[in-house]
DNA sequence: TTGGGG
């Protein structure tokens, strides 16, 4: 069907055979990028955009502009993009559509099913006919049952990542926002525990580089702490830097919902995880009705509504027998960190199953003050948060068994962390699951939420075997 | 021109 332009609107698979034509399509946006910086002079997104004619893989679109704010502000994966006037090569043997700043035009439409044929955003010069008016409403009744087929991509659940992968998540936004200058987070969960880290930093760094407790420089603030689940590990994405910001709000209309991101890079830093937003990475369209995110959703639900019922899969990990909790800690709750955190008494008693990833001090022979008193900072890690907890006087006697001699002093310490050798000056260390009870306390009963610490009590590091 | 897979 020919446009007033003269241009022929096409399905998708005749585009196999328009090579270095130009075209206009009506399509689902399938997969969407933020626009990115090139190597060029002009912005560029990525989309890739299915209908009728072509639903498998896709179709790749490349769009450039001079400014990011003229590129499509896809609002959600699935809406409706018109794309006029568009050239058609070839890469690497497959087609795609490329997106001229100079003559080609679009309009961008929601993607559910209804009467309304008002674009959300035009760009100049995009002109629509009935006949396009007709094709977007087809479109629209087509995508009611369409399925995305993700027979090429493996979904990969927060407790099977590595270090240095490439995944694709399908996950729960949890959050999404700028938590310091220029320190932009998403907050993401699935239910299921991230796996620990091996922990590399020099114990006898922890005075001047201590392992932070979050990966942004600021802790969030505790009343949205406490809209996060308490279970399962928070995934924080941050941005790589060719990424453009002026998109972000766009995240707004993903909020609470449950997305499928593609290409997401996973690293370690400090031990926590980190997920990183590339260039690469896209937001895949993800009906509400599809069958992992149902999965999902009812795996992470019977999860948190049967978490105190039993140890429900696997909620806390099976502590070592590097310590024990003694006996006026029997009747204190099993809870995650984030449950510690988030609970709404200032001062409680708890039992956690936690890594003891830093000691400060961590030579054996400064653990007590020159009076002859503990007094030592530990930091300890679930899979749901990582927190500072300090050990006290009794609570230290409790800990180590009384004052041993300084051989048998640090080879506790060294259990406790994971180190194998080396002591303090070892760059890489393993910290057993260790039971620990766990107390909140505060500092000043004016602000007893902002003076609330935790201290580690009837905990005993096991004698050697 | 740039990017496209990752």
């Amino acid at each position: 069907m020919a446009s007033r332009s003269g241009i022929k609107r096409v399905p998708i698979k005749d585009v196999l055979s328009l090579l270095s034509q130009r075209v206009s399509v009506v399509a689902v946006i399938l997969e969407y990028s933020f626009p990115k910086t090139t190597r060029g002079t002009d912005y560029c997104c990525v989309l890739r955009i299915v209908d009728q004619s072509h639903h498998e893989t896709g179709m790749a679109v490349n769009l450039f502009a001079l400014t990011a704010d003229k590129l499509p502000h896809v609002a959600e994966a699935g809406d409706v993009i018109h794309l006029c006037n568009v050239s058609v090569r070839t890469f690497d043997g497959e087609y795609n559509l490329v997106y001229s700043k100079a003559f080609s035009s679009f309009a961008l439409y929601q993607g559910k099913d209804s009467d309304d044929l008002v674009p959300y955003q035009v760009s100049s010069k995009y002109q629509r006919t009935n006949a396009d008016g007709i094709c977007i409403h087809e479109l629209r009744k087509w995508r009611v049952n369409f399925q995305p087929n993700d027979g090429r991509h493996e979904f990969r659940l927060f407790k099977e990542i590595k270090e240095g992968d490439h995944v694709n998540l399908a996950c729960k936004i949890l959050h999404f926002g700028e938590v310091a200058k220029d320190e932009w987070f998403i907050y993401v969960w699935d239910g299921t525990n991230a796996p620990p880290n091996t922990i590399r930093s020099k114990l006898e760094d922890e005075m001047n580089c201590p392992l932070p407790l979050q990966l942004e420089s600021l802790a969030l603030p505790r009343d949205l702490y406490c809209t996060f689940p308490t279970v399962g590990s928070i995934l924080r994405i941050t941005f790589d830097g060719s990424i453009d910001k002026s998109h972000f709000h766009l995240l707004d209309n993903v909020k609470l919902k449950w997305i499928k991101l593609v290409n997401m890079r996973l690293e370690v830093h400090a031990g926590l995880w980190r997920g990183l937003f590339t260039p690469f990475t896209k937001f895949r369209y993800t009906p509400a009705e599809d069958n992992l995110i149902l999965t999902r959703k009812r795996f992470s639900d019977e999860r948190i509504s049967r978490r105190f019922e039993i140890n429900y899969l696997g909620c806390v990990p099976v502590p070592s027998t590097v310590t024990v909790v003694t006996v006026d800690c029997h009747c204190a709750p099993h809870v995650t960190l984030m449950e510690a955190l988030t609970n709404n008494q200032v001062t409680a008693k708890f039992k956690c199953v936690v890594r003891v990833v830093a000691a400060l001090p961590c030579q054996p022979e400064m653990l007590r003050s020159p009076a002859g008193i503990y007094r030592m900072q530990l930091t300890l890690e679930d899979a749901t948060a990582r927190i500072h907890a300090y050990v006290f006087a009794k609570d230290g006697e409790t800990l180590f068994g009384g004052y041993p001699d300084t051989d048998s002093l640090s080879k506790k310490l060294n259990k406790l962390l994971g180190v194998t050798e080396g002591g303090a000056t070892s760059d890489k260390r393993h910290p057993p699951w260790v039971s620990v009870c766990l107390e909140s306390y505060y500092l000043n009963k004016d602000d007893t939420w902002g003076t609330r610490h935790f201290r580690v009590s009837s905990t005993k590091v096991a004698e050697e075997a």
